[in-house]
DNA sequence: AAAATAGTGTTAAATTTTTAACATGTTGAT
DNA sequence: ATCAACATGTTAAAAATTTAACACTATTTT
């Protein structure tokens, strides 16, 4: 049990976790940069001691630095993540978190993340024509019904 | 300022919103029963009024009992939490998300939801034939190049 | 190598959160 | 109309979170 439930965490720990989770992994001083109101610098520490005695965080040295980072894999906690929001605002429903994805408008887009976009257009791509489970699935339809797709 | 920060809530509190946001609108009674670790039924209607108190909820009578319901509308808390998620987990990538969802498999559906998603699927359908803009949007390309969208 | 800098660990006080006992009012059934 | 059941409001104690001072160690700079 335990270690899995963010639920459990407190607004600072869960602030923390965020950050980490948003830079894959971060020292102290890092997260105190991130961290909104922030406190003192050692106040940092000491809730990253805290998460790491309770098993939300690990380190690795670096020179003379603590490096940390979550002990649950981001994908999973990315997936429980989704999860619940599906829950708590999307009745559970993936093709409602598409539709509010695609009508939220995001303001500037870098052009590293761009090349990301089109790394990830061409797995698509491909993965589209080995299969159409994906669509299927997205939609929650049984393969019985015909679903819609643009591609 | 102050109300939109579903950041600064508490544990206790942000389990009650969450609830009220996934239920649209409860009573003590309805959240008492759906929140984890339960605490008495005194202390549920202590946050209620705290957060009431501090501007996150608000409450209407029926008969002789009050039921909650969240100041922020749904969609506004709805797009800031996906916004959240985005910048936590996924890079501040809506292809990586909506990507995810697709890997993501869900246990079942009810009829109800099937029923809803042909609504969803009807209206997609209709607002696609109206504007590509949506795909361009959906992959945060420059109006110039191609897109490819899966629906 | 001494001083300054930047890190860690310990400890405990201040504050906030969480809890629930108790008092009170209102509805509904007998 | 009285009693039980079920609401709400007030208040304050208990627990947890949050904070940071202080002591110490290792690096880096002069």
């Amino acid at each position: 049990m335990g270690v899995q439930d963010h639920q459990n965490l407190s607004r600072r720990e869960r602030q923390i976790m965020d950050i980490v989770y948003q830079k894959k992994e971060a020292t102290a001083a890092q997260v105190l940069e991130d961290i909104p109101d922030p406190p003192s610098y050692t106040t940092v520490r000491t809730l990253l001691r805290l998460l790491e005695n309770k098993g939300h965080l690990k380190h690795r040295q670096d020179g003379p630095r603590y490096i940390f980072y979550a002990t649950v894999p981001r994908e999973k906690a990315q997936e429980s993540a989704m999860r619940k929001l599906l829950h708590t605002f999307f009745d559970g429903s993936k093709s409602k978190a598409v539709a509010a994805l695609i009508d939220m408008d995001t303001a500037r887009i870098s052009d590293n993340e761009l090349e990301e976009l089109d790394q990830l257009i061409k797995q698509a791509k491909r993965r589209v024509k080995e299969s159409w489970r994906l669509c299927l699935n997205l939609f929650n339809r049984p393969p019985g019904r015909p679903a819609i797709m643009i591609f």
